[in-house]
DNA sequence: AATAATGGCAACCGCGAAAGC
DNA sequence: TGCTTTCGCGGTTGCCATTAT
């Protein structure tokens, strides 16, 4: 049973419309009303407004703390990785981001960064190379369908919330993080809980809290164990991109070697990095992975280096510094510039795939 | 200069979960 | 326990500004 619509009363409906409307917003708020009480406000006020509504205006433009200005080359950098990651919960993200709200990062996605990931050649959806898609086009078949494998994510994601001693421990310390520190994300107001400070100057850019990590740590081994418990999916061989994309979780690996991935790896083009499929993965992680048993790489995501010690969040920000995050440019912009010069080295990859 | 097409932003609205009674 | 109300989230829509013809 979901809730009646409270905006259907088209005379309410005057979008557009909000310079009087804003002054009488923020002055109910900030007297004896404070935030919290929406509906009474609509039905005390007489603004002609349904609380919904006033309430959305205000979280995304009359608070005191949304940014007006534009978004820079580091958020739109650290929302495509998050976007690899967690896929479209902009909410999440946005809490990344001081200052901006779901809204902002939604209308971002939609208007600007998922173009020019297809520009680059890069699927918005799945975060891979086109070339790969197609190539693992060919390959489908026996595979569950892309809804089934969602809905048994998100069972496995519920499950995973519940405390199950009988789990090894490293498995559970991962989920444990992920509980106690960011299934509930906190509706923060300060700038501690998120990858920039004030001043957003690229250093402080991949400092990555370590509560965002864990939880992208857990859905990264969520999607291990599906994987797992699928009799006919592998760590190190995963080509269905429809499935991967329904998930918007990726496997630890794929050895797919489809040419464009196979020639940037052979460049050390630094936009890989943001494909789904190695997105947030400390990089000495990614070298020895696919030489490992499911056991093994269990294992390593509690011990990497056989001391029993994770990769340390210094290794994970060491990784990220070295992948061009830096540049005072746009990185979509350096991803743009890289594949112009692959296509120049490789002018058969500008080819049509499908003659 | 006028009109059409396109892009970007902000608001609207439906759904499902949570909270309250 | 079941119903109603409220809220959070994310997809969609509408409006305005800019660009192209």
């Amino acid at each position: 049973m979901g809730r009646p619509p409270c905006c259907n009363d088209k005379v309410h409906n005057r979008r557009c419309n909000w310079t009087e409307d804003d002054s009488n917003t923020s002055t109910f708020v900030s007297t004896k009303h404070g935030i919290g009480n929406w509906a009474t406000m609509s039905k005390k006020s007489g603004y002609g407004r349904c609380g919904r509504t006033q309430k959305q205006r205000w979280s995304n433009r009359l608070k005191a703390d949304v940014k007006q200005e534009s978004f820079t080359p580091q958020e739109e950098e650290l929302i495509i990785k998050l976007h690899a990651t967690i896929g479209s919960r902009w909410s999440i993200i946005a809490q990344q981001l001081a200052g901006r709200t779901d809204n902002d990062v939604k209308n971002l996605w939609n208007t600007k960064l998922k173009k020019k990931l297809s520009a680059m050649g890069i699927d918005p959806v799945t975060h891979k190379p086109f070339s790969q898609i197609l190539t693992d086009y060919g390959n489908i078949g026996g595979f569950p369908k892309a809804r089934t494998r969602f809905v048994s994510l998100n069972r496995e994601l519920k499950g995973a919330f519940m405390s199950r001693p009988e789990q090894p421990q490293h498995s559970l310390q991962t989920f444990q993080n992920f509980n106690n520190l960011c299934v509930k994300l906190p509706k923060t107001e300060s700038s501690e809980e998120c990858f920039f400070s004030n001043n957003q100057d690229s250093s402080n850019f991949n400092q990555v809290p370590v509560d965002l990590f864990s939880e992208l740590q857990a859905i990264k081994f969520v999607t291990e164990v599906s994987n797992y418990n699928s009799p006919k999916a592998t760590f190190s061989h995963h080509p269905n991109p429809i499935t991967d994309c329904s998930t918007t979780c990726s496997p630890l690996s794929s050895s797919s070697s489809s040419s464009a991935s196979h020639l940037l790896a052979e460049n050390q083009v630094n936009w890989r990095d943001y494909l789904l499929d190695e997105a947030f993965l400390p990089s000495n992680f990614k070298d020895q992975e696919d030489a490992l048993t499911i056991e093994e790489k269990l294992v390593c995501s509690g011990a990497q280096d056989g001391s029993n010690k994770a990769p340390s969040m210094k290794d994970f920000e060491t990784s990220l510094s070295t992948k061009g995050t830096s540049s005072s440019s746009s990185f979509v912009d350096a991803m743009l510039e890289c594949e112009n010069e692959m296509f120049l080295n490789f002018p058969g990859l500008s080819e049509d795939p499908f003659y």
